[in-house]
RNA sequence: GGGGCCAUCGUCUAGUGGUUAGGACGGGAGAUUCUCAGUCUUCAAACCGGGGUUCGAUUCCCCGUGGCCCUGCCA
């Protein structure tokens, strides 16, 4: 039976690299038919623990990365957070002490970083020399007595080598030479977390380890533990990790300000903290940025298509997949197809598939995506009211494939009287309607002819329109620019005609009007600068 | 300092002891529509360096270089 787990810190958010491990631990159990647990690594007990986890939890669930045992769902094997194991731990370290696989060391850190001095001054690797490790209970009565505290190292082997198979990288070996006698219980009586680990994953019977890849290193000492506590080793797969979007550098939480500089990261970045602000929320860069998977979820990502761009972040089936569903990676996913060299992110690349996958989207299931955001930036009431969903739904059509992200239709406040005063794009004013010599007589006369056609639809309205312009002889572009203008205040936007329809003919008259007497009123400015 | 892992277009990657080194994102050019978006066509773009092995290496081996990780009473 494959059981594999994702063992996230309490961090407060879901990263992205995180998550990337998450997920092929989720694929792998679920193509192998096998189960998939969530445990909390929560060794460094910390304030506000439910705030921490909280985060970690939502961002699974919305990419639809579920879990069979583990963190509110519960299990046979729990419980599963560290913080609640401390007496497993405790008779492990006990096991371990009596096997010899363990040792009691009193020595002082000040006495272990001379011992490190000498070695580095020697040029030789540091070996503990084990001086100060107690043989016997009167050792131990000795050492106390001298005022020293104990803490619990492993007894690691000197000769040899640790060689084992990994899933992705192959076969690996470490000299047990090169290794530490690490301490797997501090003074104070804690344990930690290399540890706990290995505790954990024996106790709760996970058969593969699918981790990052600066775990790897630590793998021999895992073993050693496990294989001291008397258990097979679980198999070892482990993971590039994913590096900083434009290099190979390991990508972090704390360099954010160092990814803003990038400009493709700066760009999704700026995308996301313009539907915030129209939704009159705020968030700082620390929150909220493309490394978090909450951000994806805030803006209005699909999960699809965030879940499967994080699956070709160091994985591949073919020379040419690349769109999968779920059942589809499921069935496909190997891990002897995942790469071996860091993946770097690449916002632009996620868009991509974004924009892709919310193509495919249906009209009524993409106006349910975006009913939310208008409601929340109040500019619809109700987004049960069947009159409200109808005219959503028209500007979702009229808008096609222009909203690529849910939030996106934030752009489009000219639709929404709720939203406030149409904004003009001045420079586009000027250009299609106050410096044109025709612009302004024009659309006042067609400003006649459209409040009048009925039906007000796209249809009828583009008749009206070419009729106006052909008994004028002009070509189209002569109004249609400045129409736009007028009626929208921006230079661009959907089909004119879909347009006029989705505003109504009230609005079209008023907002023609209004243009007509703004520009009136900046060539009576520029007249009477020149007089 | 010691050890480990890694190295194909800008990015994600496929691939082979002999290939025009393939695809995708991004970029360039063009076409199309009332603008934008989209769509279509098209172009440019890579085997880290040096030694071997071999008839032949991007591929296998060694060295170097670079990146990352471990080397903690952090996780």
């Amino acid at each position: 039976m494959v059981r594999t787990r994702f063992a996230p810190s309490p961090t407060g958010y879901l990263h992205i690299g995180g998550v990337r491990t998450a997920l092929f631990n989720w694929l792998f159990a679920r193509s192998q038919g096998g189960r998939f647990l969530l445990r909390l690594d929560d060794t460094d007990r910390e304030r506000n623990l439910e705030e921490a986890v909280r985060p970690i939890l939502e961002g699974l669930r919305w990419l639809g990365i579920d879990w069979d045992e583990g963190l509110e769902v519960g299990g046979d094997y729990g419980p599963y957070r560290q913080s609640e194991r401390a007496d497993r731990y405790d008779a492990a370290v006990e096991r371990l002490l009596a096997s010899g696989a363990a040792y009691r060391d009193y020595a002082t850190p000040e006495e272990l970083e001379a011992e490190r001095e000498e070695a580095r001054a020697a040029g030789r690797a540091f070996v503990y020399s084990r001086r100060w490790r107690a043989e016997s209970p009167a050792d131990d009565e000795r050492f106390a007595a001298e005022g020293r505290s104990a803490v619990v190292r492993l007894t690691m082997p000197r000769e040899g080598s640790c060689r084992f198979h990994d899933l992705v990288r192959g076969d690996v070996e470490f000299e047990w030479a090169r290794e530490q006698d690490h301490v797997i219980r501090r003074a104070d009586g804690t344990c930690l977390y290399h540890l706990a680990n290995v505790v954990d994953d024996q106790d709760m019977k996970i058969s593969h380890v699918i981790r990052a890849e600066e775990h790897l290193s630590n793998t021999p000492r895992q073993i050693f533990i496990a294989e001291a506590l008397g258990a097979e080793p679980p198999i070892h797969a482990h993971l590039p990790f994913v590096a900083e979007p434009g290099s190979r550098n390991k990508l972090s939480k704390r360099k954010i300000a160092k990814y803003l500089k990038n400009p493709d990261f700066a760009e999704l970045h700026a995308r996301g903290m313009t539907v915030l602000e129209r939704l009159g929320r705020t968030a700082d860069a620390e929150t909220f940025n493309p490394v978090i998977v909450g951000f994806y979820e805030d803006v209005g990502f699909l999960p699809d298509a965030v879940v499967n761009y994080l699956l070709l972040l160091g994985w591949s089936l073919d020379d040419r997949t690349e769109d999968f569903t779920r059942e589809e990676m499921v069935r496909e996913f190997r891990l002897d197809r995942v790469s071996k060299s860091p993946a770097s992110f690449d916002p632009k690349k996620l868009v991509a598939f974004q924009e892709r996958r919310m193509q495919e989207v249906p009209l009524a299931a993409r106006t349910r995506l975006v009913l939310p955001y208008l409601a929340e930036a109040g500019w619809i009431d109700d987004v049960d009211d069947p009159a409200t969903v109808a005219r959503v739904t028209r500007i979702v059509e009229a808008a096609g494939d222009r909203i690529k992200i849910a939030g996106d239709i934030l752009d489009y406040a000219d639709l929404f009287p709720a939203a406030g005063d149409l904004a003009y794009d001045e420079k586009a004013f000027e250009k299609r309607i106050t410096k044109p010599d025709d612009a302004i007589d024009l659309l006042a006369a067609f400003r006649d002819v459209v409040g009048a056609v009925r039906p007000f639809a796209a249809e009828a309205l583009e008749t009206a329109l070419k009729g106006f312009v052909e008994s004028r002889d002009l070509a189209i572009s002569k109004i249609i620019h400045a129409l736009r203008v007028a009626t929208t205040g921006k230079a661009v936007g959907f089909g004119m005609f879909e347009t006029l329809e989705i505003l109504g003919p009230d609005l079209v008259v008023a907002r023609i009007d209004a243009a007509l007497e703004k520009a009136r009123a900046a060539k009576e400015t520029v007249h009477g600068d020149a007089d």
